[in-house]
DNA sequence: CGTGCTATTGAGCGTGGTCAACTTTTGTGG
DNA sequence: CCACAAAAGTTGACCACGCTCAATAGCACG
């Protein structure tokens, strides 16, 4: 596999002004202007990545942490018994590396879903960072938020309301990203969703055509397109609306 | 209920220095002893709970973090179907309130599994440390591992696989904690136990019986004793020998 | 244009959930 | 301190949800 490419953030023309995930990264909460220019020159470069490439792999020393500012990526490990263990999705906004941070050892591997973009903060950039209380006192939100989300994609009990519970969660993030809810990018394979989920991959595929054809939700072309969002919410345990503010 | 007490770290005798969990909590790592001495500073009351009573209940404004000094807490939120849902426990040396930073209003609520005593840490007070970039890294590696360690308790796809990981994480963070192998408490019932895994809480018992009439495992009186340390791991999907370090 | 990965569908069966009954332990008030 | 009530733990029977295995169809990549 290629080495991957990293280029500088000024010759991509990436920075955080005109960054459209801003408010969900780094750079947004109540920074002001100083302070993301701050940011924005201590993060000099970006990481280009084919289609399943690695950004890295468990057990290899940690750099740096990323920002994906374009496309997305899947979180896995490999247990004890070879078992492949699909862990989290990440996409624009999001961090990554953010438990590794205590040992600066990788725990886990991340590999892109799709070409995939993310700016590069490393860890001496992070530690000047935190000589600006603003600044880390925002990274600590991100990170509180983080684990409130983490615990809220993979819920429910039966496999009907894990299943609903993990498109529920998909869906406040892209929201939160000026997405629409007709338009939710599902990147990853089902198969990828079913270890995520803890569940047989058939058993997705049969409750993704049951809500098919109930007509709660199509799904096209690795496309979500959510048509009935009250009764997903009456089969999942998560409430969509109570995180939209 | 009676409203919960609160009292000076000074008359309980309680403070930073002498505290057994301190290697796990916000005095730990490698911070020196005049930032200890800050901390400790900063930290003035001690909250006390009976059995039973709660810290906070989700919806409230948070005000503090707190830090276990002595005993256990349970973590639950009831969802809009009126579902209990446990979602952690903890014991001496972890910080409860850390998904809450980010908009000062509890998710969750924490109750007293047995007689518990817990520091204040004031969100005022957190954010004089925040001007203390050693103490505040020392914060950031906690919640680092605190996403480790949330993943690790209830990871397998099996009632028994996930039962097996749930003792052996117990049983790791109770090493962590100077506790033997012999004499793992246990305070919460099987009830929180099977509620915390989803899984029924008949099966949680036969499971625990199971693993008794194996001789892998001994309860008595809330008391977990293990048996046979690797017999318990070849059934989980843990390795608790990778985390003893 | 094949080779391998992903998605789809069916059939059979086992894990573990549900319900029910009972015992034991814990907590509370007389 | 005992009596009673409530909660927690234990055990058995039943059966359904979802896993496994298998076979085929669709798709994406070289």
């Amino acid at each position: 596999m290629a080495n991957k490419i990293i280029k500088s953030r000024v010759a991509q023309n990436i920075n955080c002004f005109n960054c459209c995930s801003r408010h969900l990264c780094i750079a947004g909460g109540s920074l002001n202007t100083s302070e993301i220019d701050y940011l924005n020159g201590l993060i000099q470069k970006v990481v280009i990545l084919k289609k399943q490439e690695h950004l890295f792999h468990a057990h290899s020393e940690q750099k740096n942490l990323y920002a994906v500012y374009k496309g997305s990526c899947k979180e896995y490990w490999i247990d004890e018994n070879g078992n492949y263990c699909v862990t989290n999705f990440y996409f624009p906004g999001d961090l990554i590396g953010l438990e590794s941070i205590s040992d600066r050892t990788h725990l886990l591997s991340v590999v892109a879903l799709e070409p995939t973009e993310l700016c590069v903060i490393s860890l001496n950039d992070f530690s000047l960072m935190q000589e600006k209380v603003n600044i880390l006192k925002r990274f600590i939100d991100i990170t509180s938020m983080k684990m409130r989300n983490d615990r809220s994609a993979k819920m429910g009990v039966t496999a009907h309301e894990r299943v609903s519970d993990f498109l529920l969660n998909l869906i406040s993030r892209m929201l939160e990203r000026n997405q629409t809810i007709n338009h939710v990018p599902l990147p990853m394979s089902q198969l990828d969703i079913s270890n995520f989920l803890n569940i047989a991959h058939e058993t997705v595929n049969r409750i993704f055509k049951n809500l098919a054809r109930q007509k709660i939700i199509k799904i096209q072309n690795k496309v979500l397109t959510v048509l009935d969002i009250s009764e997903l919410e009456r089969l999942g345990r998560l409430d969509y609306s109570l995180k939209k503010d």
